[in-house]
RNA sequence: GGCGGUAUAGCCAAGUGGUAAGGCAGAGGUCUGCAAAACCUUCAUCGUCGGUUCAAAUCCGUCUACCGCCUCCA
């Protein structure tokens, strides 16, 4: 039985899907006017590995993720950049496919944007219009906070304890023309020469919340699993999700709430955020690092932790990635001579230890326990690959128990075809050398390769290579 | 001011009453021509003060420090 740490209630609860053996979640995406940066990452890494633990353990996931491409920061990124805010929102989706592929993050179900939706977000104001949850204000459409009963719920938060600017980011004249301070834009009014869409209410765009309690109840139902984002969505976005899904519909929105906690960077562990411009960007950080080894460091804390985001941090993800990954090329090294017999105890504990690896992540996806259990794992093919006999059938079930838990956190373990002819004949050279035990010319070819970032291991059943992480 | 989180070895980090998982780094060793990879050994009494208990990192209270949210944010 999972167990997942529901935002709602503050507790951790069994997770039991509206649909058996089917999850529905969905996440907030990114506001496409830049690269992502690795906070916005780290989001979609925790939320990709959560996804992937659900289909280890037999869930057909469906999982829908949004594209934010109408705001204020589209249309103002768009003019700076000289160009319309449809190219601009298809530039950044470009860009972060491509970065979202790099850290290996399995492509969403659905990925919806807000524009494809306008239609849908006409029809759900209009509702929430009819029954007095919202009203129109000189062209700008509010929510009724104080209305729905629940505000506050999420973030268990007071309505009349909300310090009002406390975060100073209210616009005066928008507070001028509502109701009451905490009410919150469903629609904006044009301000002239901006993309804008026929409403109602006259021109304009819809407001930020309204987009994703739109998309989510139209591709999951009016009720599904799982909502997901960054722990700073929990006020006011996903309390405004709530108050516009339960106010038109009358039924439960999302069931379980999950948020992950933030990167951090620097020596004050200060949240990295694009307003604070203290960011690094995925497409900046992938040419310098191995995104695995950012994908690594990411999935291996568990998604409510904060993560610091340092050099060292980053040094120890790639140590152990690498551990994690020669693990499984030992083990495989080994299949060209496997005629042995199987080896029972090994067979025995790592079935023992399978268990441990669910019982961990059962456990609110704990990631650091999950990821300790497959460092015992790599021990134990480590010892295995050192055996004199080995069997072939026992090599690939090992191999296969151990690539699928080191999937869950985005490990691609695949056997390498290192098959560079170059390469196989500075190797070869080598060996003869070798064993004419001319040692000088033997490390000299060895430094060569070095240089050709070729890491070179000799075994007793030969010599291999492979290619470093740098 | 309101709400919440965190504090465990040089670093990262598990652990919610029974006497400190795991990883990195370090030290020693095995294997190797030397390496690499791997394996073995070694390395903490849990922010402060006080309390409850046979027993607390784990429960209660106190204090301190840091982080986040309170209508831009993953």
């Amino acid at each position: 039985m999972i167990k997942l740490y529901n935002t709602m209630t503050r507790t951790k609860e069994d997770f039991k899907p509206l649909v058996d053996n089917q999850v529905s979640m969905y996440v907030c995406g990114p506001t496409v006017y830049n690269y992502i940066h690795i906070g916005n990452a780290r989001s979609i890494i925790a939320f990709d590995t959560i996804r992937r633990y659900f289909e280890y353990r037999g869930y057909n996931v469906k999982f829908v993720s949004n594209f934010t491409d109408v705001d204020d920061k589209m249309i103002n990124s768009a003019r700076d950049q000289g160009i319309t805010m449809p190219e601009l929102a298809e530039r950044y989706i470009n860009a972060f496919k491509e970065d979202v592929r790099a850290v290996n993050v399995e492509p969403a179900t659905l990925n919806p944007r807000a524009t494809e939706n306008i239609p849908e977000i006409i029809d759900f104001i209009t509702v929430l219009i009819e029954k007095g949850y919202a009203y129109e204000a000189q062209g700008d459409v509010y929510y009724r906070a104080r209305k729905f009963k629940k505000y506050g719920a999420l973030s268990h938060q007071n309505i009349n304890e909300l310090e009002q600017g406390a975060s100073q980011h209210v616009d005066d004249e928008e507070t001028a023309r509502k109701e009451d301070p905490i009410d919150f834009a469903l629609w904006k009014a044009t301000k002239g020469n901006e993309i804008a869409w026929d409403s109602p209410w006259g021109s304009g765009r819809p407001g930020w919340h309204i987009e994703c309690s739109v998309m989510s109840t139209k591709y999951l139902g009016d009720t599904f699993d799982i909502h997901g984002g960054g722990e700073d969505l929990q006020f006011p976005h996903h309390e405004n999700e709530i108050a516009q899904s339960e106010a038109k519909t009358g039924q439960t929105f999302a069931r379980y709430w999950m948020h992950n906690g933030f990167v951090t960077v620097g020596d004050e562990n200060e949240k990295m955020s694009k307003s604070l411009g203290n960011f690094v960007t995925v497409h900046d950080l992938v040419k310098e690092i191995n995104p695995q080894v950012l994908r690594f460091l990411m999935s291996t804390t568990q998604y409510r932790r904060p993560i610091q985001y340092t050099q060292n941090s980053l040094q120890d993800a790639k140590n152990n990635l690498e551990k994690v990954q020669n693990a499984f090329i030992n083990l495989n090294y080994r299949l060209k001579d496997a005629k042995g017999e199987p080896d029972y105890d090994t067979a025995r504990k790592a079935d023992n230890l399978e268990k441990d690896f669910v019982q961990a992540m059962d456990d609110d996806f704990n990631a650091q326990n999950g990821i300790a259990v497959v460092y015992e794992f790599a021990r134990l093919i480590n010892v295995y690959s050192e055996k004199d006999a080995v069997n072939a059938e026992q090599i690939k079930r090992l191999a296969k128990m151990y690539s699928k838990m080191a999937s869950i956190f985005g490990i691609d373990l695949k056997q390498e075809e290192n098959d560079d002819v170059e390469i196989d004949q500075l190797v070869k050279r080598r060996d003869q050398a070798r064993a004419d035990r001319d040692f000088e010319t033997s490390d000299q070819l060895r430094d060569q390769l070095n240089q050709m970032g070729v890491i070179l291991e000799d075994t007793p059943q030969g010599t291999r290579w492979r290619k470093s992480n740098e």
